[in-house]
DNA sequence: GTGAAAGCGCTAACAT
DNA sequence: ATGTTAGCGCTTTCAC
């Protein structure tokens, strides 16, 4: 085939190559003949081929747990990051290579190295756990390039892109004290998330720093899912009946939602007799009654931009210094935490 | 690498091959040894290497539009029907690549193949117009396998997997009149996508088998956002008034929740004075207030058979007649459409 | 059952 | 500026 082009063309195969790709230098004219030539022919180079050659797959990989089940992701977290990544490789000439990781799965991620079916690859959902510790330092080791999205790990300087949970959560604590709530609780997710870690020092340096009581009992804890929220709606009430509890804030928009629920059914006024904030701002936070204030996380930024400082790493591994980016995020008040707050 | 690993198995490169590959036969024995010095030196072979060999990519491609911005697919089909492939292109041993589309970029699939990135691929949220029906006709030309999903195109006998969202809209339809309804509204999607036409004319047929009338002035339009649900409560709420519509069927959940927050505010309960019905069973459907009706799609299913008919379809190219699948849904009756109906 | 060698379709020196 | 040639790391005849 390439061959055939070469000699309608009345060149060599190697200057069908380097018209093709780009390199090397050839005559203007020689170039719009073998152009021709392969118009003609209807002939593309294979990209496998080039890829062997070259000994570099062109995949940026993509690790992401198996969705059934996970609820640490909404659908919504999901989609958007993986287009932020999927427009960043495009750019960069790299496909994107999907990889599912079902729960009971080994965490070989280097192998996808040694295979070589990707270059570099984005963690999403990664959890502190000891196989995935290994499994990272094996990467590291490798040199392999990788990035973490929305997780780090203490005291391992890996790639990271993540949204200013922290922020986030000084910022809610804030605009409920400045709202006049004064007991305000926290609807936490699992440690193995440090998105969980952080935003529970947040919440307690926030109180601290307002004077505000931190009470132990006003933490709660779920698993990320809306049915966690749900279940915690007993306890929420009795607090807010008792007079111990005036706001709630939740550490994603699913438990936010459940917790929403529950009280709705115990007959507890949200948005009145108690503040509920969520959090990651996901499509459904408009659809619920009353609307729900939530911390707006550009999750289609953090995969954007995981995906072009890694490429942008692997372009460039000379001045390719490890990188730990925070993205902002930013509170979005509706009705479930204004004291005027209605249907 | 490998030549190492020959040596240190005292035999030739070849049957290295032979084993780790397990094609052709060697004796248990030296398969054992080859086997111990792989693991020894942390050999495994490049699957870029032997792709080129063999000539196939080992991808299964994803062809779908761009997100942000696309309505037809909410983040939960999306997530649902990419998770389904995924798991079904893994037990077959392929990796999964992720083809994003943008708006205006031209649909020359034809080419994934001719680079050899892909062997097969599915595609999501294709149209019925001239550009996308000569590029699939490219494909089937080039005897290039692929399937779409949710849609199909009149007068092609293209591989295809589908909901029954025909049966979904009759059993609707029956639903509603079960419960006293008499003046069933439809709220469409645009024609481009089979499934919008397939429901119209499964409308329209449920009516006359009912002896309903069918009166053009309650077939809405919307372009599956919930934004386009919104703007037709107007409408919809001028016809409840004047006693000329008591149910609604919206051609997704996303206008139907549109429809439903627009209602509202306009006061026409829902549930009571009208009857409100979905389609995608989302799992935003449980939100909402009251709790939307919805027709279930089992979108994680679609997914998974697409992905085996057409891998089966690849590895057995002798015995692949072209497939149609339809897949049954399920109405799930909530509160939106019970006469009952409260928050 | 195993080894030797050709070939997959490119890229990249090196030579001219 | 262009042609020649040697790989890239596998698979796969074809001998033995």
């Amino acid at each position: 085939m390439r061959k055939k082009v070469a000699e309608l063309a009345g060149v060599s195969e190697a200057t069908v190559s380097r018209v093709l790709s780009g390199v090397g230098s050839v005559k203007q004219e020689t170039a719009k003949r073998v152009l021709e030539a392969a118009e003609r022919l209807n002939y593309v180079p294979s990209a496998l081929a080039q890829r062997f050659a070259l000994r570099k797959s062109g995949n940026l990989g993509v690790i992401l747990p198996m969705l059934p089940k996970v609820n640490l992701f909404s659908t919504y977290y999901f989609s958007e990051v993986l287009s932020g990544i999927g427009i960043a490789a495009k750019r960069r000439g790299y496909d994107l290579l999907l990889l599912f990781r079902e729960p009971e799965e080994p965490r070989d991620y280097a192998n996808l190295f040694r295979t070589q079916k990707i270059d570099a690859c984005i963690l999403i959902g990664a959890q502190d756990v000891p196989s995935e510790r290994e499994a990272l330092a094996e990467l590291k080791e490798g040199h392999h390039p990788f990035c973490l999205v929305n997780q780090r790990f203490g005291g391992e300087a890996y790639n990271s892109v993540d949204a200013d949970q922290g922020a986030g959560l000084r910022e809610a604590v804030r605009h409920l004290l400045a709202r006049g709530r004064r007991q305000i609780g926290f609807l936490n997710g699992p440690a193995v998330y440090s998105n969980s870690r952080d935003r529970l020092d947040a919440y307690r340096e926030a109180l601290a720093e307002a004077g505000a009581a931190y009470e132990p009992e006003r933490v709660l804890l779920g698993n990320y899912s809306r049915k966690t929220g749900y279940l915690q709606a007993k306890a929420v009430a009795d607090l807010v009946r008792a007079g111990r509890l005036d706001a709630v804030i939740a550490a994603n928009d699913r438990m936010a939602i459940g917790l929403l629920q529950g009280l709705k059914e115990l007959g507890i006024r949200v948005g009145d007799e108690l503040a509920l904030i969520g959090c990651d701002d996901s499509d459904v936070v408009r659809m619920t009654d009353p609307p729900l204030s939530s911390i707006r996380v550009p999750f289609f930024d953090i995969g954007r931009e995981a995906a072009e400082r890694l490429l942008d790493a692997v372009a460039n591994p000379a001045d390719a210094a490890p990188f730990d980016v925070k993205l902002p995020v930013e509170l979005i008040e509706r009705a479930s935490s204004m004291p005027d707050g209605t249907t």
